[in-house]
DNA sequence: TTCCTTAATAAGAATTATTCTTATTAAGAT
DNA sequence: ATCTTAATAAGAATAATTCTTATTAAGGAA
């Protein structure tokens, strides 16, 4: 059996749909897969691009509608990008984001952890946190040295 | 002497428009002076309204491209708010911020530092950093029981 | 000081990401 | 199989931001 990982994960949304009473619709089971799927941290309409031929006439509104559903379900998370658009990821192992100011690539950086930053803030009483957001900008090796 | 802070910014933002071969005008001072007296990490709507009294003609498009030439000018900064608007920080001591989910105001942290991270990040090759966003989202103590 | 070049501005139109409105469809309970 | 209503498609609307153009004024040169 392939995509074990991502079949968890499909009936994960499943039951947490039913548990919100939401519906399962194919349209955010394919939205939710082409987050998974996807290591480019997508924005709205990139996942509209990659679902058409799946759910062929598809509405932009309804992939923005789903994301927010999604969001609120904790299987996806809104990734804080300082660009105009917005962009997700479905990645919820602790990691932060290089995003190169270059090509707009936002890379995963598995070595900070957000953990530390939660526990300082809440044990001094500032909040309490909901969620931590370590954000890197700068050039990527890729970029370096072009232009 | 009063105000010898904001003097003394005022001073380096015109040595740094020379630099640049920007003109230093009315509105960029101003603008640059409403975001250095506020804490609350102001938008763009807000900034504008906040100098119409000094500056009685200004244009909303003029906010938007002085706050564009003071980010260049390293003068002031965008923070990554999560938020449909922008909103901006003059205050470059190394601090994070927390973002109350209730009430959207923006806090300063002053107990976690970006330079670890980007240290960590340029030890270990990943990219030329060229600046730490740690953002943290939560309910602040204010908001904390209501609703 | 006055003149000159051109960057910066005001005004308002345009753009673009996102959200809303409405009629239609289909999930899933009965 | 039927029914209720949440979710959808389509396209209009909204709102933050940017662009266009004519005008103004910063600041260097005469």
């Amino acid at each position: 059996m392939q995509n074990t990982e991502l079949n968890k994960k499909l009936e994960e949304l499943k039951l947490r749909c039913k548990k919100a009473n939401l519906r399962v619709t194919k349209q955010r089971l394919e939205i939710y897969k082409a987050i998974f799927e996807s290591k480019a941290h997508p924005d709205a309409e990139t996942l509209y691009n990659s679902i058409k031929n799946k759910v062929p006439n598809v509405a932009l509104d309804t992939v923005y509608r789903t994301l927010t559903s999604l969001e609120n379900l904790n299987m996806v998370f809104r990734v804080d990008s300082l660009l105009a658009k917005a962009r997700f990821d479905a990645d919820y192992t602790p990691h932060s984001h290089f995003l190169c100011t270059k090509c707009n690539e936002i890379y995963d950086i598995f070595l900070i952890t957000a953990q530390d930053v939660k526990n300082e803030v809440q044990k001094k009483g500032l909040g309490e946190v909901v969620d931590v957001n370590i954000q890197v900008r700068g050039i990527c090796p890729k970029c370096s040295g072009k232009n």
